[in-house]
DNA sequence: TCCGGCGTGACAACCGTTTGCCATGTGTTG
DNA sequence: CAACACATGGCAAACGGTTGTCACGCCGGA
């Protein structure tokens, strides 16, 4: 079944036909019901890659990631995918593996097949960022660049949060467990959490940088607890799980030996060993506003009135892993 | 950049430019190297949907599931982009909201763009999904319907030896927690399971039906404990964490007043509280292997030698949700 | 020497839509 | 009543590749 069936069928021509299917009012009301119902009648359904290749429009989203198994990205991947197929676009799922030449690659070659790609924690240095963007439209996500879209997670308030809640609770020791040294999150985080304790005129330490992954929780466990420090602040939720778990194994009770507070809230913070006190990330509305961004901008006859840059507020989720310091320890 | 253009800067017509780039052997390789090396030189890209629309191959290939939520799916949409990626297949991800109509209304919009698709847990009668089969190569996981190619997950045997698990600690009173009804996993699981029992001659129920979802847990918990049971068995994880959570509100001990087992062994069962018996299965391996299949019935000149259905192992992972049975309850 | 066959490249016909432009017919305006 | 604007539908040219078929030249075999 093609337009050129449906146009014999009811006597007009393929133009017509494709009008009557895709451009309202372009065609009187009369025929487009003729042609809609022998549409309906022969089970019509256009060819998506003949109307791209003749409109350029695909229809088709990208949500890149760096890696398909980082739980955070669930939530995008839903808030995408829940966005997308509302607005009848389809989604592609692409997965970087963690690496920039990678990520270029892949949207360059398939820049032709999408209207635009939703960048999940963008490995590229800006220059490239932009340089893509000129290519093809994209929306980034934790990921503020000049010049492109972005909305990213207000982290680093909620940070402030964190180390306001642990101050409360007599920590003085508090050090921030860092990850993946490229990533431009950790590096909020971690200017956030050293403003938030100089203005309580504390040091502020880190260990780290270790690479993303749960496996890094180990490593960091014990690098918290070499540290001396009474509490910590992991780079995300899977660091801080790790970190659970190895701390189980050494028999350091969390939280009466060692607070930690996680980042993000993922599947699982809440059900930990003990639950997680976590800065809750709007992850799932990011993906949707990021999706609303980025079809909006191609929406043609915009003339770019959107916002570049939103940004989403986190609150502090205090659960079980965090309690008051040992006052021995002060 | 088109073939066009490399066909004008090398002095040969498209036809051979095509060829030279995606037929090895069609053309000499003198000319094939003048051509690779001019398409590089002009940085020349393929455009994917006029490949598509004059070989009807579009390289991509659709992963369908109910709920991207689920964190069953996270492992099958791992598996199946690696794959996918590794084969230089695109990788679209489809959400059906648990809806049959929607998952068959958008499989027949989107057949002509994809060259292929892998059913995460199909909700369709087995007719339809025959006849889907006819309309677009499709692979199912965890649905086993004559003659359509599938690759599901032996969850059954695994039943099996949680029940030998459980009655071995001296449980004799066991429940099974049940999913969804239309769920064709969930039917499987509930009769061995009762198979199982039936082989010690204990008496086999279950409660529910319940939806899919953590929350289910709840009811579940409360289900099972009126049940009068000293150890269930849960149609899948997120049931099986969502009771946990519910037990310890309730303050029931888990394993000492109930043990429980779970099914899939997603991401959270290990360090849940406490960490949950479970039934590993290969979920990320499914996905792959069913890419294989998807792609080598692809493959053209195959005439369907491969295999139809594969089934995968699983195993009891033991953790520390199931323990003795209470004596005095014997 | 002639013929058949093979390797190589060109020609051109698609694939199924969209869309710019033109022709026609109708209604509106002065 | 003339002139004009506008609404509607048709024509045909793209869009960027793939692929069946044919022509040519060269080779070896008889």
């Amino acid at each position: 079944m093609t337009i050129a069936d449906i146009a014999a069928a009811t006597g007009v021509a393929t133009s017509t036909v494709s009008r009557a299917l895709s451009r309202p009012g372009r065609v009187s009301a009369a025929t487009r019901e003729r042609i809609q119902a022998a549409a309906r009648e022969l089970d019509y359904v256009p060819h998506p890659p003949a109307r791209a290749l003749a409109s350029g429009r695909t229809g088709t989203v990208a949500l890149v990631v760096s890696d398909v198994t980082n739980p955070f990205y669930f939530g995008m991947i839903r808030g995408t995918q829940q966005q997308l197929k509302a607005a009848g676009y389809a989604h592609l799922l692409i997965d970087t593996e963690d690496s920039g030449e990678h990520e270029i690659e892949m949207l360059h070659t398939m820049r032709r097949s999408l209207d635009g790609a939703i960048l999940g924690a963008s490995r590229l240095p800006a220059r490239s960022l932009v340089a893509l963007a000129g290519e093809i439209p994209l929306v980034t996500v934790n990921r503020n660049v000049r010049g492109v879209p972005s909305v990213v997670i207000d982290t680093p308030a909620g940070i402030a949060q964190a180390v306001e809640h642990l101050v409360s609770l007599g920590h003085r020791d508090i050090v921030y467990v860092s990850g993946p040294q490229q990533s431009w999150s950790n590096q909020a985080r971690w200017q956030a959490m050293k403003a938030a304790l100089e203005r309580h005129k504390l040091r502020a330490q880190r260990v780290g940088p270790f690479p993303s992954g749960r496996g890094s929780g180990t490593a960091a466990a014990d690098a918290v607890l070499n540290s001396g420090a009474t509490a910590c602040v992991a780079f995300n939720d899977l660091f801080a799980i790790g970190m659970l778990t190895r701390l189980r194994e050494r028999g350091v009770q969390v939280p009466a030996d060692l607070s930690v507070v996680g980042c993000d809230d993922i599947f699982g913070a809440d059900f930990s060993n003990p639950p997680l006190t976590t800065l809750t990330a709007p992850i799932e509305q990011a993906g949707r506003v990021a999706v609303s961004m980025l079809l909006s901008g191609l929406d043609h006859r915009a003339p770019e009135p959107q916002r570049r840059a939103v940004v989403l507020p986190t609150y502090l989720t205090v659960r079980e892993s965090t309690g008051p310091a040992d006052p021995s320890r002060r």
